[in-house]
DNA sequence: GATAATAATTAACGTTTTGTTAAATAAAAA
DNA sequence: TTTTTATTTAACAAAACGTTAATTATTATC
């Protein structure tokens, strides 16, 4: 018998199947507070959550209205949650071309009173000024940053208080063990601007420590001096600038091997 | 108005709903070659596989039959994928209690002839005594344990083949960055036990050369020294057994702090 | 009973990297 | 002209590393 027999007997009613599939994204941004000129600012990690509506498109009483939560929506049938979570993005932050990354799957029962609904967790980086244009075109719904400590005061929707939490540990990891730093900086950047991004989830002092850092990062490998070229934002002197160079396969450094 | 009534009004068929929830499981285990007494045994990492059967618990002809798959099912509508997982896996196999982590979706149009099929991929630890135990209580589907280089020139089930290359990448990354080697190992272990689990995906200079890594085996802050037990299973002089500490929190080592 | 073989462990040592403190630099601000 | 400041280099002792060789404790062999 054939694939194609088989497949015409398949009952796909046998089992109980979800009531809804859906992708949620922790959008994530460093604001930087600028002091003054020449100076280093100090970058903030925060996350955007938005206040849910008391009525949804239909004129309903809206589930969960009034809570924060993360921005999100469901999954249609010709996409993946991986594609959903960007569409979602960008009609609601009319940005596209960031970096985003599904992290969690969030089904257990009773998770969201409406049924069995599954959530896809996903993560993006996006700009504070992409950000703050979005919320110029566009302040039908109420949109907020909220820092780590912030945000676990506030009354948040469904379970989006687990994911946001593991969201944090996420990006914490991601930072730290990837390149995607990269996403919170502009394309050529000084020692110290990728230094105040990683302070944002880490306080180890071989990073912290100006001397350290300066030394280091002229010899990692997956950063390029660019010749040449310097730049007065964060000094008064000219400092220079770095790129990230682009690597194929990840960078994977044993905690067997590391120092203690 | 009250979220009871926002619930009421709430239709859950508004939007088209996925025809299956199921959760696959790459279970790895760790053959070891003895070749003789009193010698440290060469590893190898490998993947359990299940042949698909012919036909269905109905007698109906099989849906991908005859080709390899990962061991899997349907999500039961009050479970989460994980634990949906673990079940699956104990019926599978008998264990319970062993290493089990969730580390993706699968879920692109088309992917299952079935229809909207979602499968959330997890892998698994298990001992090579556990699986043989298993493959003697119960030979009515075919089993076989296939290496990393071998498994790709199968007749691969579904999308597994892109579910058992990313199930490799996460494994080997997860052994290095994190100490899930000690699923693989005994409680106490010698150093080149659990070298040799390490080498199986790396070949780091660090880790293969005996003397530096029997002299870092040391100060690793997540392994200690048992004191006073030794054994004689990998030399003829008694060696030094380590056990893994409990830490509660991940070892993180940032990339911008490493060795290059 | 002496000798060879072997995995684990330690020693030895030059090289590299780190942590730290201090000095030098270059431009702006006072 | 002097002060201020972020960056960068220098200086140096301490720690860690890579490597090769020696030591150890036992089993296997003769």
């Amino acid at each position: 018998m054939s694939n194609q027999e088989a497949l015409d007997q398949y009952d796909v009613k046998k089992y109980r199947t979800p009531d809804g599939y859906t992708s949620d994204i922790a959008v994530f941004t460093i604001v930087s507070e600028k002091n003054a000129d020449y100076k280093p600012s100090k970058m903030t990690l925060k996350l955007m959550l938005i206040k849910r509506a008391k009525q949804n498109n239909e004129k309903q009483v809206n589930i969960e209205a009034d809570k924060w939560a993360l921005p999100g929506g469901f999954v249609q049938d010709d996409e993946t949650a991986f594609e959903a979570a960007g569409r979602e993005l960008f009609e609601e932050t009319g940005v596209s071309k960031i970096h985003l990354k599904h992290f969690g799957i969030y089904d257990k029962p009773g998770r969201d009173p409406r049924g069995w609904i599954i959530s896809n967790a996903h993560y993006a980086i996006v700009s504070s000024q992409q950000l703050a244009q979005r919320k110029a075109d566009d302040d039908a719904a109420e949109v907020a940053l909220f820092s780590m400590e912030k945000v676990y005061n506030l009354n948040l929707a469904f379970d989006h208080r687990q994911i946001i939490k593991d969201a944090f540990a996420v990006i914490k990891q991601d930072l730290l063990l990837t390149t995607v730093a990269k996403n919170f900086l502009p394309e050529q950047f000084t020692y110290s601007e990728l230094q105040s991004v990683l302070l944002t989830v880490t306080d180890d002092s071989a990073i912290s420590s100006d001397a350290s850092f300066a030394r280091k990062i002229k010899s990692l490998p997956f950063i390029e001096v660019v010749e040449g070229k310097k730049t007065q934002r964060t000094s008064k002197i000219p400092t220079q600038l770095y790129r990230f160079v682009h690597m194929d396969a990840d960078i994977i450094k044993p905690i067997y091997t590391a120092r203690y």
